[in-house]
DNA sequence: CCAAAAGTGTTCTGACTACACCCATGC
DNA sequence: GCATGGGTGTAGTCAGAACACTTTTGG
């Protein structure tokens, strides 16, 4: 019962919904619940080295946006009386979900979680809204999107987290004209409209704008 | 070893200078070093309650603002593994501090720290990080004032935790034009000059601005 | 030729910056 | 009468919000 590590990932999952990692408890207590990956430091591990190893178990990657967000206690009886808490974006692109049946992952969409452990929403809640702030003044979705992608993609990205339309020429100005990020010269087709310009950020680690 | 807690506890003092609240340690580890008020959780006791506890018997004052930081771990050898800090505002003439010779506490120009224990400079650094952030955006500084004071007060105190001269015209219009503080109608009279208005803050808690 | 998404400019408003002089008071 | 700090207004710039039409493409 010392200090647990716990991680809110959150991706953009295909359906373009903004989405979280929860794992299917198969053992008490709350067995059957689904709660976010978690658990205790292994001997001599650092927090940050826990909460890395965590999601690199859960989703195979690593080198993404990864941020200690808060420190719980007593979160609804659960595994331990500290916990400390970390949030990370990942593309969904680019993780692989381990296959078990057994504490089986799966993506939930933020808006319309099931019910969970721990008082897992709690956790979700205050991720989610730091998630939002962290928008308006960084450039922490770099994490969320591959390499390359349209301004549309990259919009649909913010909208899936603050829950509203924004103005395509407005968004286009605040991320091109302001620096966030700059256009590749390539471009892609998809199906029946005109090609769209591929780009990518100018700085793919956290910075503030 | 499990969970301690500390707290930054920060203050303007008379000199006009951001300050910080230290204690000498009266034994080993480290004695004779200063460092930042803290230590475990009593028996039962939550997070925010140790830290409400350490500003109390620290300072004698306990409505104030008071947030949770940042946890650290392994910082220095020190006292715990993890270490959940907090951070403090309070009004100077408010506090009174533990007379005590054995573990004396005392404050400390925040620009100018004595050599101090357990790495706590790392701590208070992101502590006046995170107070010169906030000043930007919300109204946190109502905790480092008594009800009723000058804009000339208040404007002081903004200059001394950012560090830099600011213009009083502009001042003025941001902090009442927007709302954060109102004039109470009442003036003071100091030496010899024109008597100042008082003002006071139109909410006393935290809050965006 | 139609549907679908990409791309593009202008206007208005509100916040922030820089900047200099007069006023009331106590001694 | 003078030193001290209190109080005031204007002009310029920049970011953000609102808003509608044309272009390219595949089918």
């Amino acid at each position: 019962m010392a200090a647990a590590v716990v991680v809110v990932i959150f991706t953009i999952t295909p359906d373009g919904q903004l989405s979280v990692l929860l794992i299917e408890r198969a053992a008490a207590p709350e067995q059957g619940r689904w709660a976010l990956p978690g658990g205790a430091l292994l001997d001599g591990e650092s927090l940050d080295g826990a909460a890395v190893r965590k999601l690199r178990d859960e989703t195979g990657v690593a080198d993404v946006y990864l941020e200690q967000l808060f420190t719980f206690d007593r979160l609804g009886g659960g595994l331990a009386d500290v916990v400390v808490t970390y949030f990370a974006l990942v593309d969904h692109a680019r993780t692989r979900l381990r296959p078990d049946l057994e504490w089986r992952p799966q993506w939930h969409a933020v808006r319309g979680l099931p019910p969970v452990a721990f008082e897992n929403e709690r956790v979700v809640e205050y991720a989610e809204r730091r998630l939002r702030n962290k928008l308006e003044y960084t450039n922490v979705v770099y994490s969320l999107l591959p390499s390359r992608f349209t301004l549309t993609e990259m919009q649909r990205v913010y909208e899936a987290i603050l829950g509203e339309e924004m103005d395509k020429r407005n968004f286009r100005r605040r991320v091109v004209g302001l620096g966030i990020v700059r256009e590749t010269g390539a471009t892609r087709k998809q199906g029946a409209h005109r090609p769209a310009m591929l780009y990518e950020f100018s700085v793919r680690e956290p910075m503030s704008v």
